[in-house]
DNA sequence: TTCTAATAGGATAATTTTGTCCGATTTAAG
DNA sequence: CTTAAATCGGACAAAATTATCCTATTAGAA
């Protein structure tokens, strides 16, 4: 469904989002340890939700990422599939066509669109401080 | 959403699917041409459809590859997903858990259950022949 | 029987995605 | 000022996916 890259975006950001609740600044060793996720790799994921102001890096002794407040309940799940992945989840084809054309449909094209809207709604009505919710109650884990 | 390989094997079981309606056998050349695939690779995904009975090769001269009648209606999409990508539509985590698991679930899982289950119901429900019935009048295409 | 057109299948190559390594830079504490 | 701990960013490596090539095998037709 999604990329690892995105996978592993969207993780991250939920664990950040949880950590800044309790205004703690997490740092990428605790972010990978505590998502299970390759160290390195994570990294350039969270470079790139910093440069799309998903997460707030901050460098040197102490530092580490952080989700404000009032950004954690604006911040929808769409904000990172849409850095990480781009649009490819709601201008692809389901078989494949170069995009999804109404005009000049496949055989699963309005079949398929309900899905994919369903989908895209789902991702932008949900918020990062929802996500956290269950979280903290042990209700929902972000690693097994 | 799919692999590239499944997109294919999709695309050219349903125009084996329409040209066998009329009693045509077609060549991997000319399918490849009418889903505008890579022609080696599109055989190597027929081979596989046929070692799953999805569809019928024929070796040697005037040889090719058909579905037939019954077939196509007893075959859903469902059956060419599992043939390529396996379960992990159905199976994989939206975060990207090792499983999707109801009872350490992710953050998304009460969401992301219900937009998959449509997914595979629309999967299991749409037979290839289904799948022919707009191409044939050119209100649905396979290729742009 | 021989020729030809077709699929089968193994080996290999190219591309994309995923993942690692290391040095540079930043920042706070001592 | 020095040190230590952290992100940044570029280069590189590994793995998975996508794609190609070539030979073997099959089977119909002349
Ligand atoms: S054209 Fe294929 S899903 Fe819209
Ligand atoms: S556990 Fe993540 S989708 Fe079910």
């Amino acid at each position: 469904m999604f990329s690892k890259a995105c996978e592993y975006g969207l993780r991250a950001a939920t664990y950040i989002a949880m950590q800044s609740l309790d205004g703690r600044r997490v740092s990428l060793k605790e972010i990978a340890d505590k998502i299970d996720s390759p160290i390195a790799f994570t990294a350039k994921i969270l470079q790139l939700l910093s440069k799309n102001n998903i997460v707030e890096s901050v460098k040197g002794a102490y530092g580490g990422f952080e989700i404000s407040r009032t950004q954690m309940d604006k911040l929808k799940l769409s904000a990172i599939v849409d850095a990480i992945d781009g649009d490819t989840i709601y201008a692809g084809c389901g078989l494949g066509l170069k995009e999804c054309n109404a005009d000049k449909p496949c055989p699963v094209h309005s079949k398929f669109v309900d899905i994919r809207n369903d989908l895209r709604e789902m991702l932008e009505n949900t918020s990062l401080y929802e996500m956290t919710a269950g979280l903290e109650v042990g209700l929902t884990f972000l690693k097994r």
